[in-house]
DNA sequence: GTCTATAATATGATAGAC
DNA sequence: GTCTATCATATTATAGAC
């Protein structure tokens, strides 16, 4: 009869995803990830072989399913376009807690000349994501390149917009951006 | 006969600096720090007693010595609008060598609920570029209000495309913003 | 599957010689 | 002002008991 899992693989992910956030990925240490999740560290090791580096990819890879369950789908519905746009400023305000928090793709990026698989899943995320509001600029009439350029800009203020609110301690510098959002998407 | 210094505080600064754009507060170790200044850590902390904390923060000063001396004179002058923002795009394009840097406003960030003297540091500086930005929108005909989101827009697209520059291993990104953000400060 | 104990190394920081 | 040597601690990681 094996031991019980303390904590299923969800919630694990869950508590590891809270700190990475939290303080990125070279502020994240063992010790702290371990105090979060309740496990020691060689338990830890135990469910993630490959130490940070794994744990790290886990939650990018757990982030991309929690996008495709409840962003993307709201984004390729039959809705109309400002539609498809407010339900993204709804679920963005939400993943982000108002501004309150950072970005995973920002803080788990590794340094540039140090890409790895972490890299990887990063820039991959970013051109779901770019190619999904692509795709509702082109539904609100933009033509091909302007809809890529729109999603990008669109991709480029939200981004931005975190790095200020924590930069200048005000969240109300995302709320701001949250309201152009659906306007740098739709605009024909 | 006091031993002549190794390099001199420009310098240095310009060595600590561009260590922490490269890899961050957090992963730029005083063993990396001395090999790139070529400084033992022992000479480090001699010209730096406060540790890697100050090193951070003479370096967060020496950066704004460097905005005070190229780019606020180049916002503030006689030029018209358009020209202002022209240099603007010029020198913030060397400056984060055309997207392939990052924003050390943004990598020496401390975590959320860790605020200390190097955030003060950052918010300063973000806000005094906001509000060199505001003038130059003010000039071109926008109302106070507006400036101001105006202002605040240019920086958030600045930020963000440097963010998906580094994500999506992109740099045009940057070039793209580049070629945005003029419009966004100067449009009535 | 989780734990205690431990290892090997890296880290930030200091003392004291030159 | 810079250096070698050293310290205490923190770090990632593993071995082996339960």
């Amino acid at each position: 009869m094996p031991k019980p899992r303390k904590i299923e693989d969800d919630e694990l992910t869950r508590k590891l995803t809270a700190i990475f956030k939290e303080v990125g990925y070279d502020a994240a240490s063992l010790a702290s990830l371990s105090e979060a999740t309740g496990l020691k560290k060689a338990s830890l090791y135990h469910r993630f072989p490959g130490g940070k580096e794994q744990m790290a990819e886990e939650v990018l890879a757990a982030t991309r399913e929690i996008l495709s369950e409840h962003l993307f789908p709201a984004l390729a519905d039959a809705a109309p376009p400002d539609r498809k746009m407010a339900a993204f400023a709804t679920i963005v305000d939400a993943f982000y807690a108002s501004g309150n928090e950072s970005c995973l793709l920002n803080v788990l990026a590794p340094p540039r000349g140090q890409e790895n698989g972490r890299s990887v899943a990063i820039a991959s995320i970013f051109q779901q994501l770019s190619d999904a509001l692509t795709q509702v600029a082109e539904g609100a009439g933009s033509p091909a390149e302007q809809a890529k350029i729109r999603a990008e800009q669109a991709l480029v203020e939200l981004h931005g917009a975190l790095i200020l609110s924590k930069g200048m301690a005000d969240p109300s510098v995302f709320q701001r951006m949250l309201t152009r959002l659906p306007g740098i998407v739709l605009a024909a």
